[in-house]
DNA sequence: CGCATACTTGACGTCATTCAAACCGTGTGG
DNA sequence: CCACACGGTTTGAATGACGTCAAGTATGCG
């Protein structure tokens, strides 16, 4: 059925890069295209039956929702992210686009099959795990301490690196993939304090707002120093 | 020279619970036992060679040293737990013993060769990982949005459940593995707010304090309502 | 044009931090 | 045996950062 792979954009980059032709065709086999709308769930807090996917073009939240109804926005997924709990009775949290998204997507049963037929599968989801927990374990140090402007430089700098196709540089220029409300979600402050901060951030010669959505980094070393961290 | 392993207190826990006696014996033989006192460090972000390690009794944190010198604990490790970053070219956090701990350490290249021997242990590592991710999420969802007695209600949860034998139910009382100083480092507070509402707890009638360590669980259910956590 | 949605800006209140001091258990030396 | 110092902890008062509430400004769509 897909035939898809051969012109798939992240067919180099995904978990499934890692397999041999005939490999990634039997497990093609096993899996279905998927287009998500923005807004659209993959799987909700609570299915047994989740699926799992590889996120082929677009943007996904993983959002876990309290008590009292709200939502946190987790982590976000790139294309070429591998999205699904293979080992827990049910998914823990939503999973929504957040622009419209394609997948390719398995059932889990599928997915634990390729695992035990192609090690080489299994380490490269092993890979992606890792370096989930060490994003979401980023985002943990920054919530934990830093003011709401440090958040909200380090995650500038973020969806700069994000944005630039090469891993080591930024891209100058970028729109911003959450509106005012989703990334005071992810920081865990409120829309008003990334207004006035982002406004700051201006201010202060980090940054120049272009639109609602788009961000030009005019001092991207000041941004740096402004997130805490010292490194790339 | 790990004949240890037929008395490992973990055998049936960790990773390597996954593997036949003659698999096992043989990963038995590239690994080492290490004992460290509190304080100790297993190795330090920045390390190169990193090693890897099941924790066998004892407990570990994992932290992050930011820019001007303060640690934020970003993790704890519980024994059976499996500490390392298989495939980063170096380590990224510290990792530190809260406790006399002994550990089962292995080179990076030792596990790197018995993930490809052993698909199953492939899998129990991926699965760990996945639980690790989770467990962070918890923290992360935690730490972003909610008051300081939301956070130490949970932390305390959370510990009163790490200390039951059974994993359905909590340990009614038990003694903190962490000082004040490492708990309102990782909630991401203060030493005098944890002190502050740690009596608030008291108060409330949800815990007595035994001790500066001890906490006995008088009203687990009133806990649990104010840690903001539906679910066990 | 009118309404809806997203964002910005201002005034005020709240909660956690900061700074400071007291407290407590433990070990050490006189 | 007591005095003392020291690390960990508790408690208090003042400051400040972010949240809340409320109004005002775009931008887009029927």
């Amino acid at each position: 059925m897909n035939a898809a792979c051969e012109t798939c954009p992240v067919r180099d980059s995904a978990a499934c890069s890692v397999l041999t032709e005939e490999e990634r065709s039997a497990l093609a086999a096993a899996g279905r295209t998927r287009v998500l709308d923005r807004g659209e769930m993959l799987f909700a807090a609570g299915d047994s039956h989740a699926a799992c996917a590889t996120l082929v073009s677009g943007a996904l939240k993983v959002c876990a929702i309290d008590r009292d109804g709200t939502e946190q926005i987790l982590a976000l997924v790139h294309p070429s992210g591998f999205i699904g709990e293979l080992f827990a009775p049910f998914a823990h949290h939503d999973v929504v686009a957040l622009t419209q998204s394609t997948l390719c997507t398995f059932a889990r049963a599928d997915i634990d099959r390729a695992i035990d037929a192609y090690p080489a599968l299994a380490r490269a989801l092993l890979r992606r795990a890792q370096e989930d927990l060490l994003s979401t374990r980023n985002m943990l140090e920054l919530t934990a301490n830093a003011s709401a402007e440090t958040r909200l430089a380090a995650l500038l700098h973020d969806f700069a690196a994000a944005a630039s196709a090469s891993s080591c540089h930024l891209a100058s220029e970028f729109e911003l993939p959450l509106n005012r409300g989703e990334i005071a979600n992810m920081l865990g402050l409120t829309i008003e304090t990334v207004s006035r901060k982002m406004g700051e951030l201006e201010n202060l010669g980090a940054i120049a707002r272009k639109g609602k959505r788009g961000i030009e980094l005019v001092d991207p070393a000041l941004l740096l120093t402004l997130s805490g961290r010292s490194s790339v």
